[in-house]
Order: structure tokens, then sequence, then C-alpha cells
DNA sequence: AGCTCATGTGAACGGCTTTTACATGAGCCC
DNA sequence: GGGCTCATGTAAAAGCCGTTCACATGAGCT
């Protein structure tokens, strides 16, 4: 029972078969262990059953070894946060909203991707594809803005999709970078960053005039995808969004 | 004129003298150009003229350096909060926003400092006196935001002032990371990053029920330190905290 | 069966981090 | 001034990593 050196050599030959996917596996896991700086391309070739020179047969070097792995991470990004907006539903608020819980989710919840994605310090908008795979998570946030936008309450001036949209990314962000991951996470806060962000959110849209009550349940078993959704409330949730103050 | 490999030593004899101080401004000046994670302790060692192990004289290792950059970066972090936030003179909201600008500011002109602090990736709460520092700075935000709480309008609920300052350093971190550093500050945007900030300040302040129209430039040769600042309009300028729109 | 080419190997180069034994000389005591 | 001592610097070496190159292997096609 003591092969070491044959023992994965034996079980899958002289070719690996899967390498590169083998090898994005186990870059994923070393980040999400180590962070984008500590990982090292020779560890991921070692835990693939590789020599170190191995990997450079599917990636040029590691760089782009990491780029593949962050325009996964967007890609799956976009995925999530096209399905936590799933188009507006029941009504825009609510859905924005879990829109921006997706945002913490990820961060949290993929802590590989997402310091490849924006904690790695690699160049985006030096890789078009990349870059693309950006925009296009971007576009989610955009595209709901734009329907928020066009909710604006009347007589007031309409807000710029556009700004709103980078609000709230760099609120989602920032809440993200500072108090969602890793160490930071182990601040202490009054509240959990869901809580936290969701709160300024809400503040924020009450300050663009938008009704922010909360609404019930939405017990209807299937409310319509894109229902007339006249203003429906004082926009003063009692207590404000932060809940009961002591 | 061909002396190449004496010159230093012929300068400097063989003790540097200031090494310590030489290898942080090296560092910092290595960490501007190729940041956090290109930066490596023999450069900076080479740069300093010294052999490689000479630095270990003065850091424990290449992470102590690190870790000497980033508490410098947040006291002077610090610095420039305070100074910005001046107790809140002429006005709570004005001091308010321009503790955001400074913020800002700070990241777009010191590059390294804010590498060092925010995106090399190192421990802050490993180390006590990082920590420390790190506290130190945000609790400028706090201060402003307690004082911005205490002006809350009267009939709302009073909102939580942690609360508030953790908002406003998540807008003010998530501006920052996303454009107004390196790469990434050039995304095109509809506005400049300190503009996006401010007007996204001015929305949430407006949704906690703030006035938040803009004051007339304060012609006053010196205002009294802290006026009495009765709420001073309807909190809605004219076309909203964005400007005109299209 | 034989050929070819994608895929993997081992060895080697240079660079980095860190440790160790040794060198230098600045500051101090007499 | 002479001599001690210790902080500070050096050279050398070990071990790791990224990257390249010549060579080996064998999967798939003809």
């Amino acid at each position: 029972m003591s092969w070491r050196k044959e023992e994965r050599r034996a079980e899958r030959g002289y070719h690996h078969g899967n390498l590169k996917e083998a090898l994005l596996q186990a870059a994923l896991g070393l980040i999400a262990e180590k962070g984008a700086a500590g990982f090292t391309f020779a560890d991921a070739a070692r835990m693939a059953g590789v020599s170190a020179a191995a990997p450079y047969r599917h990636f040029r070097d590691r760089d782009e070894l990491l780029s593949s792995i962050a325009q996964r991470g967007f890609e799956q990004f976009e995925a999530r946060l096209t399905a936590a907006w799933d188009d507006g539903r029941p009504d825009t608020v609510t859905a924005f909203e879990r829109v921006g819980r997706a945002y913490l989710a990820f961060a949290r919840e993929e802590p590989a991707f997402y310091n490849a994605m924006f904690e790695s310090g690699l160049p985006v908008d030096a890789n078009p594809a990349l870059q693309a795979a950006s925009e296009r998570a971007f576009n989610i946030i955009r595209a709901a803005a734009e329907r928020l936008a066009a909710l604006a309450p009347p007589g007031a001036p309409r807000p710029p999709a556009m700004m709103m949209a980078l609000h709230i990314w760099s609120m989602a962000h920032g809440v993200a970078s500072l108090f969602s991951r890793g160490d930071a996470a182990r601040r202490k806060l009054p509240m959990s960053p869901d809580e936290l962000l969701e709160a300024e959110v809400l503040i924020y849209l009450r300050g663009l005039g938008f009704p922010t009550d909360r609404r019930p349940p939405a017990k209807s078993a299937e409310p319509p995808p894109v229902p007339p959704e006249a203003p429906s409330g004082s926009g003063v949730p009692p207590g404000g969004p932060w809940g009961k103050p002591k």
C-alpha cells in the first residue's frame, strides 16, 4: 500500500485527461484558502498531480490562470445577480434589494472568485474578455436601476439610472469589501452586513423619493411579471429602515 | 567616472545610517508603481543600495515592512480626515461632504498607502497596532456621524450614528475601490468619482430626512465654530443632488 | 502499423525570501 | 587614544517559485 510516486500516474497514466479543469479547481481551492497573492502555480500543479511545467500547456502563465478564474467568476456573478433580479418580480424594490443581498452572498460564499475578480490586482481592462464579462455583470444592476428610475415619483426630477446603478454598486461593493469578507468580517458590527446594506439602500432610495415601506410577504400565488406598481405608501416605514432605535 | 560597485559604498560607508527610513520610502515608491503584490523586499534593498539581507535588521520580514507602511498610511489617513472634518465647520453637512472628498483624494493621491492599507491582503486584525490605527481613522467618520445624527430632523426617529458612519464609510470605500484607483479609474463614468460620491451621500442624507440643499459659499469671514445650525431648508434642492437631468 | 501532435516530464536559469556565520565601525568607557 | 561591544551590514547558501527547453509519451487518425 505504499505507492507514493506512481499513485497518480497509475490512476491516470501519463496524460491527465482533464488537466485544465483540474488546475482551475485546484487554484480555486488554494485562492479561497490563502488568497490570490498566496496562491502559487506550482502548488496547483502539485495538487493536480502533475509536474510544475505541465500547467504551461494550458495557460500562458500564472496570470492567465488567474484571469480565467476571474472570468468564470464574473459569469457566475452575472448569473446570480440575474436570478436575484428575476426581472423585477414580485416588485421592483423587493427585487432590487434581493440583488444587493445576492452581491453580498456571492462575496461571502465564493471568496475565491471574489478575490480573483476584485482583489487580485489583475488589470481587468487589459483583458477584453474579462472586461466584457465584468460589464455584463454590471449591466444587471444597470438594468434594475433603469426599471427603478422609471418608477420615479412624479413631480420630482427623474434620477439618471446610470448614476443610481453606480451608487448601488459602490454601496454593495463597499459593504462587501469592508465587512463581508475574511478577517474584516470579524469587525464587530451593530448589525449584519446584509442588514447594513439593506438599510443603506432603503435610505438611499427614500432619498430619491421612492416609497420604501415594507410590503406584505406577497402571498399572491403568481403575481404578474411586471405589475403596474403604483406608488404604494408614504415612503416612511415606522421606525425607519434600521428598525427600532434604542 | 566608472565606479559602479563602490559608488554607494563610498558615499555612505559600511553603515547606511538611515536604512529603515530609506527602505520605507523605497517600498512606498515601488508599491505605488507596481502594487503591493509586485513589490519585493530585494528591490527595496537594491534601491537603498544595500544587500538583500540588510532589511532583516530592521523588519522581521517582508510582511512587517508592509504593515509598517499600512500603519503609517492609517495615521496620515486619520490626519487628513481630521483636517477635512475640521470639527464640523462651517456646518456639519458641508464638513461631512468634505470628509468624503478627502477619502477619495487620499485613495487617489496616496495609492501606495491606500494599496498597503486596503488592497495588500494583510490581516489588519492580526496586528493590534494596525487595528488601532485603522480604528482611529474610522472614528473620525464616526464622530462626524454622531454630530450629524444629533441634528436629525425632529419628529422622525433618530438614526443610529454608528450605522450612519458605516454606511458612509462603505460608500466612500466602494467608490474609491471601484472608480478612483488605477485601471478602474479608466472606466468611463458619466461623472467624476468625487461628484458620484457627493451625490450618493446627499441622496442618502436626504433619505434620512436631513436638509441637503446647497448653501451659499459661506462668505462670512469667520463663521462661529459650531453654529446653532437650525435646519435650513426644505431638503429638496431644485434638480436634485445630481444636477440637471438631461 | 505507423505517424503526428497535443500533452506531460526533468533539468536548468534566474529571482526572491530568509537564515547563518562573519565583517565593520560607531559609541562608549577607561 | 586604545580597546570593547553591539548594532548594523555582507556574502553565501538553502529552499521555493515562475518560466523555458529539449525530450518522452501515447491518443487518435490514416
